[in-house]
DNA sequence: TATAATAATGACCAATGAGTCATTTGTCAA
DNA sequence: TTGACAAATGACTCATTGGTCATTATTATA
């Protein structure tokens, strides 16, 4: 539909200038020489406007990124290709960029932050396999940390980019982004974030972690083990989570078998939180 | 005053939990167990308490990492202190990191604005300091794209650090960061942000650029060169810029001048900015 | 042209929340 | 006890803005 279009577009302009809660549907349909009623043909309300905007740009953005990654047959330059297509997509959708360089998350609705947290880790997953692709084992202790200073990077980086209004030079920049990476990604020695670290972060964020989700990552952690009473710990736990069997004293038994071991110290993090589920201390629970 | 205390260690509270916006004074004021009006009595408007949180929790951080960058005798480990510091502030003063991490500027008002960006510049400067002590001649040419690096990876890693709910490790952490910012001071050959580039931008991000700012830019580029027609040609611009005195005819020459030397494009952006004053292109012109 | 169907309008409604101020409550010296 | 002053209250105002819907304009069809 043309009208949608229309409403995305201006819409767009006006909240890289103004900000989104600072911009009402009045002013937009205004600028669009439209009436008001006819915005709430268009989208059911002001957050579905929202959403829309970013699913298409994050949408665009994703799979440039993404046909970069996979489809660059030289190794040698795809740090470079990466960063080059990340920032010339930034800057064919600055006004995009720009809403959502200062905007982020904040007050807006759980939908909303969804959206944010899915397209992050669509990120990760593409910036994981960029790794991957181009270090393969060497980097097996250090990747997951590799995508947060990756993440820095490309955000503070971002910001003097979008923000900056003089010319910019997108390959050197690249160029110099690549160069960064690559020293880290060869020498670093001391990584700080852990796949666990990684795991135990986005449960967290979560605000309710599913069965499955934690069955998952134990299924995951049990095969990773030789026999063991961690193991068995392990397995007995996840019987559990599918389907409480066990008593709790048994419970918190295993997990003390668990938690000195030290690949288990997160999940033993994890299972312990998701046992105590609205027991544990619970800061929102104080105000009504 | 104990009362502005109370309240703003409650709004803090619920600031965090909340977001800024979302949290009316109404709310605050119940959570307090005082009236409306007596939030008024202490506060004149909620930016005026925003304010408040920023400057007292923003002079402590700050004030704790400079003191470390300021008094660390051993350089070896000033790297590591500098972090180590940092984390253990933002972890004390959880809340207010937690608050200014997502909610960052977007549609406050100029004040707020302003504030952050004065301490932003305040924590440039300590990194820059802390740099310099480190490094020495060695990053003369990286230093400004160092900082940014830096920033970078305090951001990204602040951000998993202070919205991760397990325990955390932050001399790991430090250590992992030291390691990284070293490898990339003592290895970059192809820095992307310039002094120029930095200078650039910080004006274009002031939305008044005064004569004095410009002048004293120039000076600085000034004592630089050597004679030439360049230096020449930005004394006469300087003499310009404090008192309007040429043809503007000659002022676009004399910075067709200069703007072909290469350490004088940044300087020459600046300056036709600067002269063409509102005849640019103002988007949000566009907008009554 | 008449009629139905669709699109567009903008006055209106309801909710929100910042900030005000007439009134009440508390304190203390005379 | 009284009266003067300060502190605190919360009902109220007022501007803003998201969203609705009866009405009007436009287009398509017979």
């Amino acid at each position: 539909m043309i009208k949608k279009q229309l409403i995305m577009e201006k819409a767009l302009e006006l909240f890289a200038i103004q900000g989104i809660e600072a911009t009402p549907i009045q002013q937009i349909t205004d600028y669009c020489g439209i009436s008001k009623g006819a915005f709430y043909l268009a989208f059911k309300s002001k957050d579905e406007l929202i959403i829309a905007l970013i699913d298409h740009f994050m949408i665009q953005i994703i799979s440039d990124i993404d046909y970069t990654v996979k489809n660059t047959q030289n190794k040698q330059e795809l740090l470079f290709s990466f960063f080059q297509t990340t920032f010339q997509s930034f800057h064919t959708h600055a006004n995009f960029a720009k809403i959502f360089m200062k905007e982020q998350s904040h007050s807006f609705n759980k939908e909303l932050i969804n959206k944010m947290r899915h397209y992050d880790r669509l990120m990760d997953e593409i910036i994981l396999s960029l790794i991957e692709q181009i270090y393969g084992d060497r980097v097996i202790d250090t990747k997951y940390d590799l995508i947060y200073t990756i993440k820095g990077l490309m955000n503070s980086y971002s910001a003097f980019f979008i923000l900056n209004k003089g010319p910019i030079d997108i390959d050197l920049l690249s160029q110099s982004l690549a160069e960064k990476t690559n020293l880290i990604a060869t020498n670093t020695t001391t990584p700080f974030i852990s796949k666990e670290m990684m795991e135990i972060f986005k449960l967290s964020n979560n605000d309710e972690n599913s069965k499955e989700q934690i069955s998952e990552i134990l299924l995951q952690k049990i095969e990773e083990l030789d026999e063991s009473t961690e193991k068995e710990s392990l397995i007995l736990l996840n019987q559990h989570v599918l389907e409480t069997s066990l008593h709790p004293a048994i419970v918190q038994g295993l997990l003390k078998n668990i938690q000195n071991h030290p690949h288990c110290k997160g999940i033993a993090y994890i299972l312990s939180n998701y046992f105590m589920q609205d027991g544990g201390i619970n800061v929102s629970s104080c105000f009504s």
